[in-house]
DNA sequence: ATGAAAGCGCTAACAG
DNA sequence: CTGTTAGCGCTTTCAT
């Protein structure tokens, strides 16, 4: 018996193909009554349209492509991979499915490959390079794309993390519990995440009226962290805000080295949540963004691309702060 | 300009498209002359094949389907992505691309949305449950598929590490630098892989001429890992064999706690390698296998199995031994 | 409101 | 060795 397809319906209820393709899509003009009659007997008989038929039809495959990182810092990995459920779920909730594919480096063979071949009708970026060569690729062949996190590129449709509430609410926060003279260290200074959280920061500090902050930026080897401690006690700092989780791991080896104790002496917090935050003995104050609803919301923001619906970049602000071990 | 058609290097050439798509496709018979005129002007004109049309033709997608966990766990999230990775090279390599779909519990409804709406030629499995409902459904619907891993199903088509050859290179390789009583420990008896590196162990022992070797088998908590190491002591083990990471970490705490040194006193190695154990301070002697290949080699044999070519099981022998800090 | 007919781009008998 | 002819299952003008 296998698969029963729109003519064996229309056949068996005496009407056209067309009548039938209208009855399910819901386009054009049709009777109220037989659209019932049809889709009563559709789904009687397990009626499944055939995709690949309509999307040969319609010039489409209902497949978004979304691009995975090759390596796997872990990290990294956790943070796509929560994309990437909410990615297939915003997806399938829209009748779309999710080929992955893996990047090569700065590379657009795996791109070309799926965009040439037209196997997908739309691509997510959940991690961009500096100069991206897909990005341009992308741009250059019309395919519809959606940019997760933040990239320089303004053409681009981006749908990213709110860094600047997120950093601003975190400092409020340890302002309001007790921090006197904050300060902020890390972060590539050329990123536009690294603006965003800086700017977040110096909000809140400049709202409690706190100032001459210290701002480290850069800051990415140990040496580097150490010589900013080091500043950063002479002046009293009591706080520290560190721009992701790497600057925080650092920034916590090196204290203990200095035999300064957290969160006794001094507070540390990270503006970026990840799983090797909560390891075991130290459980790191935190801002956890919620990847899984950023994946939803690029592929929902992707999709809409598709339709050609008007769409604009989307900030979440779906996140949470959390204080742990490391502040009081 | 956009794409051009089968059809238009027919009509340019003043050819049939029965031929061109001969020419390209390698099937039938067809002089090497026209063959190769039509081929450059294809490649001249840069021609691509539409995957959908030509599967809608011959009722395939190009596509293989896997189910990612939905949890993020850390090892079990390295492992998928380094499988995931061989995968998508595997297939790529064949013409194929990858949908991917999260697992939700036991359920198959993302499996039945994929098959039911023929999206994917094919499934494969990374990681199964006891009863699993998906190879329930999967050999219902008579899609090919192959797990990942070791599945007590014997009517599936797996694709595994070798579990044995491990434990037994692992043992033997133990013994030759001077472990004179091997112990081993951890590990659901009732799974396949439990029994597979058990075998592999007492292989190695027996070759050893040891005798009266210690096996604790379950010890899922502190507790029992603490007493099992207790009358591991008591008989003189000097090397224990961990099943698996998580059994390797609570055996590596419980000794710390009792004060016993390793490698010192006593050597410890994993039978399977994590990212949790080259964390920091501590790094792990374990057997480390390739997930990657092991992903390729997947596809391939799902792909194979799609082409009804015969397949059978397949172990993947490229494993490593890793002798790292805490054996001697 | 419904239907007929022409595709979408390719493959696969069946002829010649 | 090559061409003719039907599809694959659905959508979409254009009539009626």
């Amino acid at each position: 018996m296998g698969h029963i397809t729109l003519d064996d319906i229309a056949q068996d209820l005496g009407v056209s193909k067309t009548t039938v393709s209208r009855a399910m899509s819901g386009k054009g003009r049709i009777s109220e009554k037989t659209r019932q009659r049809i889709k009563d007997y559709a789904r009687e008989k397990g009626y499944r349209p055939n995709v690949q038929a309509r999307g040969l039809a319609q010039q489409r495959t209902y497949n978004i492509a979304v691009v995975s990182p090759q390596d796997s810092c872990v990290s990294e990995l956790t943070f796509f991979h929560k994309c990437l459920v909410g990615i297939t779920d915003g997806a399938e909730k829209e009748g779309y499915n999710v080929i992955i594919t893996v990047e090569r480096g700065n590379r657009t063979d795996e791109l070309e490959q799926i965009v040439e071949n037209s196997k997908a009708d739309g691509v997510i970026l959940t991690r961009t390079f500096y100069d991206d060569r897909r990005i341009e690729y992308l741009k250059s062949s019309d395919i519809p794309y959606v940019v997760i996190g933040s990239t320089q590129d303004g053409d681009s449709v981006r749908v990213d993390n709110d860094n600047f509430g997120g950093s601003y609410e975190m400092t409020r926060l340890l302002i309001e519990h007790g921090a006197k003279y904050p300060a902020l260290i890390g972060g590539d200074p050329e990123l536009l995440v690294t603006t965003q959280r800086h700017d977040g920061f110096m909000k809140a500090v400049d709202e409690a009226g706190i100032e001459d902050v210290l701002y480290f930026p850069g800051s990415l080897d140990d040496g580097t962290v150490t010589s900013d401690i080091d500043i950063s006690m002479k002046r009293d700092v009591d706080c520290f805000i560190c721009m992701d989780e790497e600057i925080t791991l650092m920034t916590l080896t090196a204290l203990r080295t200095r035999g300064i104790l957290v969160p006794e002496q001094i507070s540390v917090a990270s503006l970026y949540d990840s799983a090797l935050l909560t390891n075991g003995d130290r459980s790191v104050s935190a801002v956890a963004y919620d990847e899984m609803y950023l994946g939803q919301a690029a592929a929902g923001t992707l999709i809409r691309l598709i339709n050609n619906e008007t769409v604009a970049d989307m900030t979440s602000n779906s996140f949470a702060i959390k204080l742990r071990d490391t502040t009081r």
